[in-house]
DNA sequence: CCGGATGGAGAACGATCGTTCTCCACTGTA
DNA sequence: TACAGTGGAGAACGATCGTTCTCCATCCGG
């Protein structure tokens, strides 16, 4: 297994144990047995848990918003785009293991203990809000609209996370067509 | 000192280092020293950390939803009262200790992990959504626009916390006016 | 076949944490 | 003054965790 492999089943297991359980929760000797590394090649590969953590956050931003994007990008220009965000939304939040916005539990979990933590959530919102405004001027509405509806995303992750339904991204898909004005909506 | 102000002491101390610093960063020790008791007596109050933990999520609740009702109770029936809401999570963004929404911290935190923690979680969620849907109502909507208006006030707790800016209370506020159809609001 | 390097398995270490226990100072009573 | 009982301070215990170290099997050039 060359250093490539071995750096991507080791974020593939700590991502996914640090999601479904918490990162606290998770020790280091989980994530060993969960790729298969050895602990020394383990901490060769990231010299530090609070490194590990941010190398996951870090990729899972890209992933995140690349997913987001490539879902966006097959609709057609205006409302529609804007509103594709909801239904991404709601596909993510129907995924078996959906445990809400890992950067939100980050943040809770770290986010008042570890810096490197409280920035990379703040990069991530940040992003994801430029995104959004990108759509909504795009769509020829006023930026300020983006504020509202990136809200109606935030609270949608949250929402559904802690519901356990995915029925927060049909709500907020419907109040963002209502801020829109109605008029491209589907439902 | 007699029970109820050690355990009135011993809540108020845990709940504000739980909420500061997150709930596995503060230890028992810690919780002992600013509440000014002593080990013993804590554990006699409150015989594991689990269930100090969920009295002060139950108290924090309570409280949370009072505050909330008290201040929306002084604006007028109708839209004020539903427009209320944000104003008083602005004020409360404004809190130099704001840390997002503690709930939703502990949930990133222990959810998947300490059950009594997401039923808690759960329970409080619930019970903000049937207020809200209350205010809705009262004002003569259609119980369908409370889940709009809940994930704005749900994505400004976290967008506020993340950004540590108390915009975010603004900026749901203009989009709950727009969802209400824009009679009633101020601004 | 051999010697040295590499890497894996997992024991070990030091720190921390939740919880319990020990010891003692203090109180109220006769 | 003697004494039983209460509660506080903090040591102690056992578990867990992040991190490092030890030991051994395996491989490779000669």
């Amino acid at each position: 297994m060359d250093h490539a492999e071995a750096e991507t089943r080791l974020l593939d297991a700590a991502e996914g144990l640090f999601y479904e359980r918490g990162i606290q929760a998770v020790g280091m000797d989980q994530v060993r047995a969960a790729s298969g590394l050895s602990l020394k090649r383990l901490y060769r590969l990231f010299p530090a848990k609070s490194e590990l953590v941010k190398a996951c956050l870090d990729r899972r931003d890209r992933r995140w918003r690349a997913r987001l994007a490539a879902a966006v990008g097959e609709r057609p220009e205006g409302d529609e785009r804007v509103l594709a965000v909801y239904d991404w939304l709601h596909a993510w939040f129907t995924e078996p293991d959906f445990r809400g916005c890992a950067f939100v539990n980050a943040y809770g979990e770290l986010g008042a203990v570890d810096p490197a933590v409280a920035d990379a959530v703040r990069a991530h919102k940040r992003a994801f809000r430029a995104y959004m405004a990108e759509l909504v001027t795009a769509a020829g509405h006023p930026e300020a609209l983006t504020g509202p509806l990136v809200l109606l995303a935030e609270g949608a992750m949250t929402a559904a996370a802690i519901s356990g339904s995915p029925e927060a991204a049909r709500e907020a898909r419907r109040g963002a067509e209502r801020l829109l004005g109605a008029a491209a909506g589907r439902s």
